[in-house]
DNA sequence: TTGGAAAGTCAACAAGGCTGACGTAAATTC
DNA sequence: GAATTTACGTCAGCCTTGTTGACTTTCCAA
């Protein structure tokens, strides 16, 4: 059995256990989405949507440049969702006091309610998981999850950490 | 400080850790299908090619209806996929010889050669993330990740899991 | 004052989901 | 043996969310 210098085994390595790992990704994430997809079927809205949102109410004033950094998705496709929140009264959109050619981007009344909504269901699912597993599965989770994101996510991850 | 009967901090499950934990997700998501993605485009392939490749290549000798349930998808949505993989020679499908009305899937040595390149290169990330968070840690990332699943992907999962 | 960055917009397109309707062959049930 | 159900395929059309490219407006800063 292949042991390193420290003596822990490296069974955790073989492709077997790495083909688990990627399926348990792959079959978590849609758990991950289920219940705010839920939620906003119906509405207009769907998992673009969530995103902004979300990033908006974690970043209040944050400029859209900002958050297509964060999103990684062209400013087209993040406009069109933009345009729809702020159209529909969940986003509110200000010129930059200091550089007015930026747009600070907070969430109305409207949008804290929705983004509670979506929030609490998120965190529903995330706490039982938690709670089931416990707090030293949470670490190792986290631990993975941040070794696997791009080094540009990694930043951008930590950034929302701090700032939080 | 809150502490269970057994004596663990709750403090994992504040709402603030419990963000973190939706972030990661969403950050490593990204890093996790960030590879494939960079070999299939260019390809007339996508994302969802590579799911149907995958789980072909999991379950030789799958049939189609199979494939649906662990995919989650509409049979219009792939079999479109599953179409342009067959025209090309990726995937062979065959007439059940027990049940006439099922088709068999399997990749062919064509299919094969981009399964293993697919899968190598999300391997590689998987094991760099492994690796540098150790054996303890990958546990509990399991662990998390099969909490977080809806029970019928959780059957799913472990269904794959034996039989692997 | 002018160059370039930030933001927004229009148009067109593609991937990949979805629903609904329909067809066919094979298995199952009555 | 007839009727029904199951597995699969396909056509048509729609939606969301991503893309590129081209263009304008605003406005800071060198």
């Amino acid at each position: 059995m292949a042991e390193t210098p420290g003596g822990e085994s490296l069974l955790f390595l073989t492709d077997e256990q790495l083909r688990k790992g990627i399926e348990a990704m792959f079959f978590a994430y849609r758990g991950f989405t289920a219940d705010p997809d839920r939620i906003l079927e119906g509405m207009d809205y769907g998992r673009a949507h969530h995103r902004a949102i979300h990033f908006i109410h974690r970043s209040p004033g944050t400029t859209v440049s900002n958050l297509l950094s964060i999103l990684g998705v062209t400013k087209q496709s993040l406009n069109r969702v933009l345009r729809t929140l702020i159209e529909d009264g969940l986003v509110r959109s200000e010129k930059g006091k200091v550089d007015a050619r930026e747009r600070h981007l907070h969430l109305t009344d409207k949008g804290q309610m929705l983004e509670r909504e979506l929030s609490d269901a998120q965190r529903a699912r995330m706490r039982a998981a938690y709670r089931a597993a416990g707090p030293q599965a949470v670490a190792g989770f986290r631990q993975v999850l941040e070794a696997m994101m791009d080094p540009e996510m990694r930043r951008q991850y930590n950034r929302l950490k701090e700032g939080g």
